[in-house]
DNA sequence: CTCCAGGTACCTT
DNA sequence: AAGGTACATGGA
């Protein structure tokens, strides 16, 4: 099983910031329980009883190797991929994500992680209903936390439950109307939340990249993606983010 | 002190 | 349909 379990944890997803490092392992609460991921001569190894979650959560059972094949038809595309080999994209809670990407905006990594396990209670994001009426004063969310409390209030009539049900572009108009939620947020929630790989979030580390391929703009961004990319675009996107971030392109 | 950080909402052309 | 700016906060 093709995996490198650091680049995957700690490249930006919401892994980032709802797992912690310890002793080169990772671990979070869920459901009341530790659960623990590690890597050991190349295999993963997870806490006794989270063997499907885990499955779930690093996405197994995507063929990386027949995702390269379909991605390396350029220099910087190879470059990046042997770079970050094992990178994978992850399968995230919808809430979790979708307050990890709100609170993403405007704000570098410590920060974003700093907010986000301001919020958590038994070592999970509060759920809408609590966050939705929860004093968040000292979580120093800046002007994000009424985006936040807003869009908790949306999400606690089951609207993320209901956008899980549909198609790409349905569930990407559905998640525009969250308050503080616009392309590049949705489009993560999509990918990081609901697993859609043809999402492509574009944030200004993938548009500088982009601009090599004739990107002038987030539209065109979208577009290059799509054609080049298609299904695996969601993938191209997170090995393009991390080259940029280590190239300083 | 200024600049920037996995952007968005809102206001002008 | 584009382009510009304010927005809280903290670290470099």
């Amino acid at each position: 099983m093709l995996i490198n379990l650091r680049h995957t944890m700690e490249s930006g997803q919401p892994p980032h910031f709802t797992w912690n490092s310890e002793n080169g392992r990772y671990w979070r609460m869920l459901g009341g329980r530790k659960w623990e991921i590690w890597q050991e001569n190349g295999r993963v190894h997870c806490t006794h009883g989270f063997e499907k979650r885990t499955r779930e959560l690093l996405r197994l059972d995507d063929d990386l190797k027949k995702i390269y094949r379909r991605l390396c038809t350029d220099a910087i595309m190879r470059e990046a991929i042997a770079k970050f080999r094992g990178l994978r994209i992850t399968r995230n809670d919808p809430w979790e994500t979708l307050v990890c990407f709100i609170l993403s905006q405007n704000a570098n990594i410590p920060r974003i992680r700093r907010m986000v396990q301001s919020l958590m209670i038994n070592g999970e994001i509060a759920p809408p209903k609590i966050l939705a009426r929860k004093n968040l004063a000292v979580c120093k969310l800046g002007y994000r936390c009424d985006y936040l409390q807003q869009s908790a209030e949306l999400a606690s009539r089951g609207t993320l439950k209901r956008i899980g049900r549909m198609p790409y572009e349905e569930a990407r108009a559905a998640l525009l109307q969250f308050p503080g939620v616009g392309p590049k947020v949705a489009d993560c929630v999509l990918l990081f939340g609901f697993g859609f790989l043809e999402a492509f979030p574009v944030d200004v580390w993938v548009m500088r990249v982009m601009r090599r391929w004739g990107a002038k703009n987030e539209r065109d961004a979208h577009e290059i993606a799509k054609d080049r990319w298609g299904k695996c675009a969601g993938y191209a996107q997170q090995y393009l983010y991390m080259l940029a971030r280590t190239k300083g392109i």
